[in-house]
Order: C-alpha cells, then structure tokens, then sequence
DNA sequence: GTCTATATTAGGATAGAC
DNA sequence: GTCTATCCTAATATAGAC
C-alpha cells in the first residue's frame, strides 16, 4: 500500500488536466477540485500555477534529453529506428499540453523558450545520427541537401504530429495514438531507403496502424 | 485622404497584435491603447474581443477557400504549383496567430472547430488535385498510400510551419519569412517527381530560400 | 499538511454623458 | 462615434486556524 503523496498527486492530475484541456484552461481552482483538496492546500506545496508547469517540464526535458542522446558512430537498423520514433512519440504525448499552445505556453513562461529550443536542436541532431548511421550502412541514400530538409521535416513532425492529430479529433481529446506519428515519420524516410530496405521500412511502418 | 473606419483600424491592429503576442496576451485595453481610442469605443464596434477574432477568421476562412479551389482535371505546371504554396503559406502566415495556439483558441472560440476542421480537409483535397494532376501529366510517380502519407504531410506542414518557424526566431516575432516553407514543401515532394522534373523543382524550390 | 476565508488583480464588458 | 467611469467575474494567491 504506497501512498502517493500529495505533491506527485497535483503533478499527475496537473498532467492530465492540462493535456486534456489545455494548459490556459485549467485553473488551480479545478486541480484542486479534481483532488478533493482546498486550493489552499495545493499552494502549500506549489508557490504558483507557474511552479507546476516548471516541474513538470523539467520531467518532460529529462525524458527526452535521455531519449535523445542517441549515440553517433553506431549502426542503427530499422527496428532500433522505429522503436525510438515509438518512444518519442509517446514522450511527446504524454506531455502534449506544452505542444498544443507551444507560443502561449512559452511567452508566459520565458525562462523555459531556451530550454525547449535545445531539446529542439537535440531533436534534429537524434534524426541526423541515425539517418547518417543508416547512411553509412548503405540503408540510405541521400544527398546533404535533401538529408537538411528531411531533418527539419521529421523534427517538425514529431513535434506538431500529436497537435495535429488533436485536431481531427477535438471531439475526445482524452487518449492520443501516437501509432500514426511513427507511420508518418517512416514514410518521409522511405523515399530515401535503399530498393528493398524500402519494403521492410514500408512493413514495419504499417504495424503502427 | 481615405480615411480608414475605426472598426477596420481595430481589426487591422488586433490581428497584428494577435499575430506578434499572441491572441491570449492581447487585451482589448491593449488594442485600444494601441489605437489611441477608449475601450469603451472598441465595445461599440464590437460586442467582444470573440467578436473581433471570429471576423478575422471569416476572412482568413473566405481568403482561403477561395485560393484552395483548385480545378480539378487541369494541368498543373510545376511553377504555378510552387506559386500556389507562395500564396497559401502567405494567407498561413499573415493570420498566423490562429495557428500558433490552435487548440487553445478553438477551445474558446467552439463555433470556429467546424469550419476550420473545413480549411484542413480543403487543404489536403487541393494537395491532392495537384499531386493528381501531376501524375497525369507523368510527371510524378506515386502509389496510393504513399500518396495519402504525402498528403497529410503537406497539410501539417502548411498549417505548423509559420508556427515552427516561429520557434527558432521566437525573439523577433514581428516578420515571419514565408519563402522556407514554400522550399520545404517542394523536398516533401521531390522524390515522387520524375528525374528529370527533380532538378527542375530542386531549382525552383531554391528560389525561395 | 490541510482547511476556510479572504485579499488582489486583471480582463471583459456596460452605462451614460458628450 | 467617442469618452470616462464603473461593474462583474474569474483566477491567482495569501493568512491564519486546526
């Protein structure tokens, strides 16, 4: 019988509220009513709405700076490729808020903007190794020009996928499924696989259905 | 001397405003300030700042659907096609404030979640007719699936490019450059041209960096 | 650690004079 | 059409008892 404390409770439903509302949207007021406890005692553990958004993106930067340091001069074959792009989709759900009003979120939360620009750059350096490992094993072909553009487009996508898919569904907003993020970012890549790596990549992009 | 009516000047600046702080930073004490006139002027033009933000969206929903009505069973040279996303990320990026915190203000403006889910489905039928007219003019090679991937791909991107873009230069938000988009979107297809139409877009595409 | 009660403020909006 | 003054509400946050 682990009881949780109070303090990881009002991250959690903070977490969730936020993800399913909207981070503006949820006041104190209603984390606190979600709990069953007086918005008193939320600021007994929290100096400000603001602490929580603080914490919980610290969370969200340590997950993904653990992700992300995908190690260079390593071969990579498809299935690590497509089992990272899993984990990173689901990351970025699970913390999907910061995503869905990333400028609001960030102009009210300046200290953060740095912070996530890095996790950003991380991110099309995580999808530069592996495509250059892919590269290297004669996986892929690409110029540098294209292997630019490809890096920003996939960056771009794991980003903004999940706010998109939001958006086709805005009806239920409670579950995302972030099977089609990893379907898309499979299918930016094909194009630059070898002949028959593209049928396996093609394979293994369709599981995520 | 034309002079312009008070109710364009308020949504003339409320839409600049929007677009560099963001729709939920600006105030309507902010816009009138802005103006040089009283709040009390501004609620006699408009009922509500909700008010001011539905009728910026009916012209960028009108300017839209009247650049997203492409013919279908035209053909489409690949300069008019390049000029169509010149246009379109234009139209993205002017009213971009819409797109920079989408779920938020869909969220509070509900009777707009309808007509914008509209835009997007437009948006991906007008990629569609293009990427259609392209093929039968065997300029470019595609397979179905890959064709519905590809699609989606160029909607997200139309929609979050100005926003991701944003991202990276969130210290000066005033000017939003259109032209990376526009480059971005022609790689996204490139690989389905035809060799020889390849460097044609390639050069194309250059253009706009 | 938790509660109740209350202070503070900011933003949206209205009333009524000019 | 425009202004000034004011109201209303919702949200953040604090004080002090238990």
């Amino acid at each position: 019988m682990t009881k949780v404390k109070t303090r990881d409770r009002i991250l959690n439903t903070s977490l969730s509220l936020f993800n399913s509302l909207g981070e503006p949207n949820v006041t104190t007021l209603l984390i606190s009513d979600e709990l069953d406890i007086s918005p008193g005692n939320l600021y007994y553990h929290f100096r400000s709405k603001g602490d929580i958004v603080e914490e919980l993106f610290i969370a969200f930067e340590a997950e993904m700076q653990d992700l992300l340091a995908v190690p260079e001069d390593v071969d990579i074959s498809l299935d690590q490729q497509s089992f990272f792009l899993h984990l990173l989709f689901e990351a970025v759900a699970r913390y999907r808020f910061l995503y869905q009003d990333l400028v609001n979120v960030l102009s009210r939360y300046e200290r953060l903007q740095a912070r996530f620009k890095r996790i950003l750059k991380n991110k099309t350096r995580a999808f530069r190794s592996i495509c250059e490992s892919l590269r290297r094993q004669n996986m892929m072909q690409i110029e540098q020009e294209e292997l630019d553009s490809l890096c920003e487009q996939l960056t771009l996508t794991a980003c903004y996928w999940s706010a998109f898919d939001t958006l086709s569904h805005l009806d239920d907003r409670e579950s995302v499924d972030p099977g089609r993020g990893v379907y898309q970012m499979m299918h930016l890549m094909v194009p630059y696989f070898a002949t028959d790596v593209q049928e396996h990549a093609k394979l293994i992009s369709r599981d995520y259905l």
